[in-house]
DNA sequence: ATAATTTGACCTAG
DNA sequence: CTAGGTCAAATTAT
């Protein structure tokens, strides 16, 4: 290796590593100032700092077998040395036979030697998620894995333009399990694709979604949107605690509301089966002031278990329901049997989808 | 209609 | 054998 190549190379990582120092000085300096430290200002450093954090993965994987020392890039494989897109007449893509597959797992050899780096992204309350979620890319999910030991399932995603453009990068999603708020996202190998990086031209990179709903979750907005669909979709038993019939009606929120907050974004589980029953409570506020039980409807809906890592290799389990709704400090787990029905509170899970239609058919 | 996701089956490394 | 990664048919979204 050339002398210059050295020099300029040595330089590059030097500039890199003061851009993130002065970066994280900057952060420091910014919350010394609690009051004027924002969200999104937090949200801009990070994305500045894993820019150029990225950066100094890339050029430390393809030029050099430097140790990366920096925390966010955990592992970082061999030079990629996969220059192999020599036209060579690749059997078609469709139709895969045994020996198809035997060459495809010949390309996910070579693809070992690609470079492997993770990320972690927290979600932010503010602005939904922070750190380079959004990577610009197009991502098409391939799998999903229950890992041992792992509270939350592994998502896979490979390049949307994978045959288009013979693009083979992957990455995998991986919930932390100590902190929910952190996801950690392995990249393998580089993208070979073109696509338009405008990340307002990609909405929709599929971990970008369910990173939005959490946000908007913890906004507010999604207290909004959660109702707009219960509005919609959901039926209302208004089946009282001495009255076994039930008879459907539809359910309207009084005209004051303007979201759930802390003391009224109250569920619980009412009963469960095939069709998940959940039991609403709304705070006295909401609800005219007759007895504390009338505060309860029973809110029925048709639920599928499903998604957001909610269900695990087909199996349901109680703590698929634990899933959706996580418990109250005061609250015990029992509430969560069959056919009890618990004044015991519990907070909506930011994970479930409840703006997703489909659940509540 | 096409595109994306879900999810059990399949494969392989260890 | 098991755990993790991938495939691909079925399902769902657009």
């Amino acid at each position: 290796m050339d002398c210059a190549f050295n020099w300029e190379y040595n330089t590059l990582i030097n500039e890199l590593t003061q851009g993130i120092e002065h970066t994280k000085q900057l952060r420091a300096y910014l919350s010394s100032m609690a009051s004027t430290t924002t969200e999104n200002q937090e949200l801009l450093l990070q994305k500045i700092l894993s820019s150029i954090e990225q950066s100094l993965l890339i050029l430390k994987c393809s030029g050099s077998s430097i140790q990366s020392p920096q925390p966010v890039l955990q592992t970082c494989g061999a030079i990629e040395s996969s220059v192999s897109v020599d036209g060579s007449p690749r059997s078609e893509d469709k139709k895969r036979s045994f020996k198809d597959h035997q060459e495809v797992i010949n390309i996910s050899k070579k693809r070992k030697s690609q470079p492997t780096w993770t990320e972690q992204v927290k979600v932010s309350a503010q602005t939904g998620f922070e750190g380079p979620t959004d990577d610009g890319y197009s991502w098409r999910k391939y799998g999903q894995k229950d890992i041992l030991g792992a509270k939350y399932p592994r998502s896979y995603y490979r390049c949307t333009y994978r045959h288009m453009q013979n693009c083979w990068t992957t990455k995998q999603v991986q919930r932390s399990d100590d902190d929910p708020t952190v996801f950690e996202i392995t990249y393998k190998g580089s993208h070979t694709c073109h696509q338009a990086t405008n990340s307002a031209l990609q909405p929709k990179s599929p971990e970008n979604q369910e990173f939005k709903k959490q946000a908007n979750y913890q906004t507010g907005q999604y207290s909004n949107q959660v109702l707009m669909n219960l509005r919609a979709n959901l039926r209302v038993d208004t089946n009282d605690l001495d009255k076994n019939e039930t008879a459907a009606c539809s359910f309207s929120f009084p005209p004051t509301f303007s979201g759930l907050t802390d003391e009224n974004r109250h569920f619980q589980i009412s009963h469960v089966d095939e069709n998940l029953m959940i039991g609403g409570g709304y705070s006295p506020s909401f609800v005219s002031p007759t007895t504390p039980e009338s505060n309860y409807f029973s809110i029925s809906s048709s639920c599928q278990m499903n998604g957001f890592g909610m269900v695990h290799n087909g199996h349901r389990s109680e703590s698929d329901l634990t899933d959706i709704f996580s418990a109250n400090t005061s609250s015990t787990s029992s509430p969560i049997l069959d056919g009890e029905f618990s004044l015991d509170h519990f907070e909506l899970d930011p994970n479930f989808p409840f703006d997703n239609p489909r659940y509540f058919s």
